[in-house]
DNA sequence: GTTAGGG
DNA sequence: CCCTAAC
């Protein structure tokens, strides 16, 4: 069960509320012209073995919060500079930008207690990281006011927001749901999500940095999360980078490839509703690429961020904070009022309905499907570990909003709510969402976004019950899980999984170590539609293997083997010695990995990326290349000079 | 099935 | 990590 307090954090449902702020979603009665998104308190808590981890959102409605940020720069004794950016992001409406800022510029400032390992690339998770820090930390934040004074300097220092900002506001507008969206500047919409909090992965941060190497990964996403759940932090980075859809620079390759030539970047644009800003990520550069790439997909979590204006951050208890406002608080608008319709008073004019808003309130999100194996005898912490990971893994190829209605999934995103009937009584209740695997082969360029057929009635959709009734829950289902691997809390898993939602459920431990495995969904209906040889490309794509970076005891492991048993020829050998247990490295991998380990040895360490390794690893690395090269070398003279002899 | 290297 | 040629 503790594993899933992780799970559970993401997993939820939708619920649609029309009218009143009634929790009961059932009230139909209720104005249906007048909808709006309630606010949601959710307060998550995740604690791992190691630390605590707090992720609080309380969405009051209050608009404030939308300033979190700010006052938390302010609380560094940055005002002037963070807030300038971050007002400068927030007339962009881009709020996740200004959160960036913030982390970017004053990550060290605020988070001084906590660790900074090193230049921009840990700023945001530092910064998430002192969010997480603590209570006292965070209520400080209680108090906004900056507002007024930020303003002033909204457009003081453009720039400073292009450097943070390398993806394009525009991002912000794309697929979410238009529902969100739908606020008006009177109304509030705030869906805070309790999604945001689960990912936090905090709990590893510290130590588990040897365990995996998505570690590093998966806590700066976290983080972001984390900070999002704070607040805006980890919005930041959504915008600030333009979610890539699409997994690693396999995307990119999958473009380029001869097989895709035709299929451009319209790949994305299919992915994200509207704007094609969204295909940006392709091309930005590759190391920033994975830095990022997490986190941004968690588009849709974002924005509602940025409506979710996040209360005061206590320390709760409860792992899900029911509580949802409607309403702003009067009193502590009074202040945000007007940057709040500020904020806001580019949305209104795309995006809002012309008559009636919807009110939805989301209490939770359904997570993607997982299959968790783990040994009986492993420890509570190394399970929350794991289904952090998994989870992480999950994420990894990015996510997206799925809207099913009726159990139906909503595929047109071009189509108006009140189209889709969304805005009908009847149909409220039978609203719900999810969180998908954003895989690149979810929709290639030849779906069309808008055509019809795609919108499907028998999807396996089906096997996830309208949002509501998924919630929470996980499952526990003993099936045979026939993709297993080992070594403990690495994840294993192969294949992004299919764009298709899915229910949590766990698999009973057997007796070997094992590791997560994502269940992939077959897109069925996207299937159908695409020509049969595309179809065989496209499996091939699902195959990928995501990028999982080695981790510093994986370094020491492989440093340890080549160092007994060099590398000609014996990557086999390694593999069978240091990496029995861990099925998702192949000796090929293995090979790789030395490979780039040579190089990153003979590199300046200001050019090395990633998880820093450890100089004395690479030391020896560089020796222990040097002594079996060497080995090999006078291996080959001596072949080149036998057979001759023997020929003789 | 492995190894070695380029991509 | 992927892909392939070459064992």
């Amino acid at each position: 069960m503790c594993a899933f307090d992780l799970l559970a954090i993401v997993a939820g449902n939708l619920l649609l509320e029309k009218g009143n702020n009634t929790p009961s979603s059932s009230d139909i009665s209720a104005d249906k012209d007048h909808c709006k998104v309630a606010n949601n308190a959710v307060k998550n808590e995740c604690q791992n073995d190691e630390k605590n981890m707090k992720v609080e959102v309380h969405d009051q409605g209050s608009i404030t919060r939308s300033f979190f940020v700010s006052e938390l720069v302010s609380q560094g004794n940055e005002q002037n500079h963070c807030s300038k950016e971050y007002l400068y992001a927030e007339n962009d409406l881009n709020l996740g930008l200004a959160a960036t800022v913030a982390t970017s510029e004053c990550a060290e400032r605020i988070g001084s207690g906590m660790m900074v390992n090193s230049k921009s690339q840990n700023e945001i998770r530092t910064f998430a990281g002192n969010l997480d820090v603590g209570p006292s930390l965070l209520r400080e934040f209680d108090n906004c006011k900056l507002e007024r004074e930020t303003k002033k300097l909204i457009k003081d220092e453009p720039h400073k927001c292009g450097k943070v900002q390398n993806g394009t506001v525009a991002n912000m507008c794309s697929f979410e749901d238009p529902v969100v969206w739908d606020e008006k500047p009177h109304t509030l919409v705030s869906s805070g999500s309790s999604t945001k909090v689960p990912l936090r992965g905090n709990n590893n941060s510290h130590s588990s940095y040897p365990t995996n190497g998505d570690n590093v990964n998966v806590n700066s996403r976290d983080d972001d999360e984390n900070s999002s759940g704070c607040t805006h932090p980890s919005t930041t980075k959504k915008f600030f980078r333009p979610a890539p859809r699409i997994g690693d620079r396999r995307i990119r390759k999958i473009l380029a490839s001869k097989y895709w030539k035709g299929a451009p970047r319209s790949n994305d644009a299919t992915l994200s509703n509207t704007d094609g800003a969204d295909s940006k990520p392709l091309y930005h550069k590759r190391k920033n690429y994975y830095k990022y790439q997490r986190s941004e997909r968690l588009y849709p979590f974002k924005k509602r961020k940025h409506f979710a204006y996040g209360s005061q951050l206590d320390s709760g208890e409860g792992m899900s904070n029911e509580f949802v406002s409607d309403s702003p608080k009067k009193g502590n608008d009074e202040d945000a009022a007007g940057s709040c319709s500020k904020l806001h008073a580019g949305q209104h004019n795309s995006f809002r309905p012309r008559h009636s808003h919807v009110k939805l309130r989301i209490k939770s999100f359904k997570v993607p499907e997982l299959f968790i194996e783990i040994p009986e005898s492993a420890t509570v912490g190394l399970l929350k570990r794991t289904v952090m990971e998994a989870v992480t893994t999950i994420l990894g190829g990015g996510l997206r909003v799925g809207v099913l209605l009726q159990g139906k999934k909503i595929r047109d995103d071009h189509k108006t709510l009140q189209q889709t009937g969304i805005c009908h009584n009847n149909q409220l209740d039978a609203l719900g969402f999810s969180l998908e695997p954003n895989s690149s082969r979810a929709a290639p360029s030849f779906c069309p976004v808008d055509s019809p057929f795609l919108i499907d009635t028998a999807q396996p959709v089906s096997r996830y019950p309208p949002a509501p009734s998924v919630a929470h829950h996980a499952t526990c289902a003993a099936s045979p899980e026939p993709h297993q691997t080992n070594l403990g809390n690495l994840i294993e898993s192969d294949h992004d999984s299919a764009p298709s939602p899915t229910a949590m459920s766990i698999e009973k431990g057997t007796t070997d170590s094992k590791a997560l495995v994502p269940v992939p969904e077959m897109n069925i209906e996207a299937l159908a539609v695409v020509p049969a040889d595309l179809k065989s490309k496209r499996s091939e794509i699902v195959q990928r293997r995501i990028r999982r970076p080695f981790s510093v005891a994986e370094v020491e492991a492989l440093v340890q083997a080549v160092e007994k048993l060099g590398t000609g020829s014996r990557w086999r050998d390694v593999k069978l010695r240091a990496f029995d247990n861990a099925k998702h490295r192949t000796y090929v991998d293995l090979k790789d990995k030395w490979k780039t380990l040579v190089h990153t040895a003979r590199i300046s360490p200001q050019q090395r990326r990633g998880e820093p390794v450890p100089q004395e690893l690479l030391d020896r690395v560089l020796t222990a290349h040097a002594y079996w090269s060497h080995q090999q070398a006078k291996q080959h003279i001596k072949q080149q000079q036998q057979p001759p002899s023997l020929e003789l």
